[in-house]
RNA sequence: GCGCCUCUAGCUCAAUGGCAGAGCAACGGACUCUUAAUCCGCAGGUUCUGGGUUCGAAUCCCAGGGGGCGCACCA
């Protein structure tokens, strides 16, 4: 240790034999929270005492000691409630005051206010609860260092402030979505996390591998396909909300792993999961901020139904000036992409082309909220046929500030046409692209058992919450999000069939 | 993957080629109404790592590592 002995070693003086960790007790019964008590007892009056008895818990995140009177800031997951500790109520009064910023305690005593007008809890009794033997950041300056916020983010939760609030957000936001779903007879499920073949959306996959299968597992890209297995075998409303992952690149909106809520309604089409959309963003808002018009990072953000809807043709030819249509000849399409600056591959076809440069140009300066509705078909191999424009399907991606934050259609039913859309993604695939979609034959298969109209809807969580709760990286409302390993480690042992791991023992 | 920025005490930051420092925290002490309490005292360093230039490097150069931002990727 690089300080001098502790809290520890004062309290092992003081009590021969006995260590620190065997006073700490085995459990604690706390009665109240600092917000409750606030709330409570705000409003009595300074210098006075009420007759209620708390027993609280939680972290000293300040001290001040004034010989025989002691005042200590603690604080919990609702917020923080100072200590008032003279001698005359506190045992072992020389130990309280020698308690050090971080440490754990546990105490009991009558609510009052401090002639200051300070609410408090008066110290009649009190327990170490846990010792830090590490020392806490910067009462002042907490934690702005973010490599450490996020290593360590069990100091950042105490020392940032909105840190914590960011966290408890996107808690009531994923229970609040489940309960809104749940009154509308949606109900959740569990797809596999685990692929045979990683489906449902257009991304490079993690690899792993099943040892007494043999065989190479995908971590999912979407539970699409699953979902809409289910609603094949009756399941008219479903939805799962969890974990995804994607081994892509990492920057303030993407981390490998996040949270992708999809749910698929037996009956319904694309106009449907518009409404579903707003409707569950705009409760969200009001429950969550009181109202529906947000400001996300300096940018006004109007959540009240209904949204904007506007095709991609038209939104492309609001910003560039230019209409462009799947059916025009492919040389004009390219023209246009060769004037925007769009880089062109071979094979493209026109959809390709209109999506390209839909998103270099116009995408990142919609700032929403808005349905960008009518995608080209050669991009949308899940989605069903426009019922009323040629080569385009039914689907819309929702844009807030720059962003997608949904993507939904009316889901393609029809086996021989998924099986030609799979076929597609084929020669996409032998053309370069290694993210076109595999072919996933039982799923065609089940299609074939009849899958009825069905609207299907997909949301970021992440991002959802991000504008929720206002905050300018999904490194924010990630508890973990994915760095670098601090170190160069070994992988844990048993990762391998043989047990042998020496082989990896690589720096 | 590329570019720019960044890394100094537990935390937040100084020192820009010339003795590595401050505030808070910690440690020892004084103090019965504090609010980032105050006051006295004491201790704390692989300046991210490894090379190089120099009489002398936290500082300049090269290589590597972590992080941030931007670009690319993410249909």
């Amino acid at each position: 240790m690089a300080h001098p002995p502790r809290t520890e070693a004062r309290l092992r003086a003081q009590r021969p034999g006995a260590t620190v960790s065997e006073s700490i007790p085995y459990r604690f019964e706390p009665t109240h929270h600092a917000g409750e008590l606030h709330e409570a007892h705000d409003d009595i009056e300074a210098g006075t005492e009420t007759d209620t008895v708390v027993t609280v818990a939680g972290r000293l995140m300040l001290r001040r000691v004034q010989g025989k009177l002691a005042f200590g800031t603690m604080q919990d997951q609702t917020g923080r409630i100072q200590l008032f500790a003279p001698v005359s109520t506190t045992p072992r009064f020389s130990e309280f005051t020698s308690l050090t910023i971080g440490d754990w305690v546990g105490v009991t005593g009558v609510v009052m206010k401090t002639r200051k007008g300070e609410l408090s809890i008066r110290v009649d009794e009190w327990v170490l609860l846990a010792h830090s033997e590490r020392q806490f950041p910067d009462k002042w300056h907490g934690m702005t260092d973010p490599e450490a916020r996020y290593r360590q983010r069990y100091v950042d939760l105490w020392v940032s402030d909105g840190a914590r609030s960011a966290f408890l957000l996107r808690s009531r936001a994923l229970s609040l979505i489940r309960r809104w779903l749940e009154d509308r007879q949606f109900i959740e499920v569990e797809t596999p996390l685990l692929n045979v073949i990683p489906g449902g959306g257009h991304a490079r996959p993690f690899v792993t591998h099943h040892n007494a299968l043999d065989t190479d597992l995908y971590l999912r890209i979407a539970p699409e396909l699953f979902l809409k297995r289910l609603v094949v075998g009756g399941f008219e409303r479903v939805f799962e909300m969890g974990r995804t992952f994607r081994n892509e690149g990492i920057d303030r909106v993407h981390n490998p792993e996040f949270t992708m809520l999809e749910l698929y309604q037996a009956y319904g089409d694309v106009n449907d999961m518009m409404a579903i959309t707003e409707e569950l963003i705009g409760y969200l808002a009001t429950e969550l901020r009181g109202t529906t018009k947000l400001t996300w990072q300096g940018q006004e953000v109007d959540l009240t139904p209904p949204w904007r809807r506007a095709s991609m043709a038209d939104l492309i030819e609001e910003r560039i000036g230019v209409r462009i249509d799947v059916r025009m000849p492919i040389d004009d399409v390219r023209h246009i992409a060769f004037d925007q600056g769009v880089k062109v591959e071979q094979g493209w076809g026109q959809g390709k082309l209109m999506l390209e440069i839909y998103e270099k140009t116009t995408e990142s300066s919609l700032q929403g909220p808005v349905f960008v509705t009518d995608y080209p078909k050669e991009v949308s191999p899940l989605a069903r046929d426009h019922r009323e424009l040629p080569d385009m399907v039914e689907r819309f991606e929702v844009i807030v500030g720059g962003r997608e934050i949904a993507n939904a259609f009316s889901e393609l039913t029809d086996p021989k046409e998924q099986k030609a859309r799979f076929d597609g993604q084929l020669r996409a695939r032998a053309a370069g692209d290694d993210e076109a979609m595999p072919v996933d034959d039982d799923y065609v298969r089940a299609l074939e058992y009849g899958l009825p109209p069905t609207g299907g809807l997909g949301i970021g969580i992440d991002r959802l919450v991000m504008m929720l709760a206002d905050v300018a990286s999904i490194r924010d409302i990630v508890l973990f999000p994915t760095l670098r390993p601090e170190s160069a480690g070994r992988a844990p042992s048993g990762t391998h069939a043989d047990g042998d791991d020496e082989a990896d023992d690589e720096a």
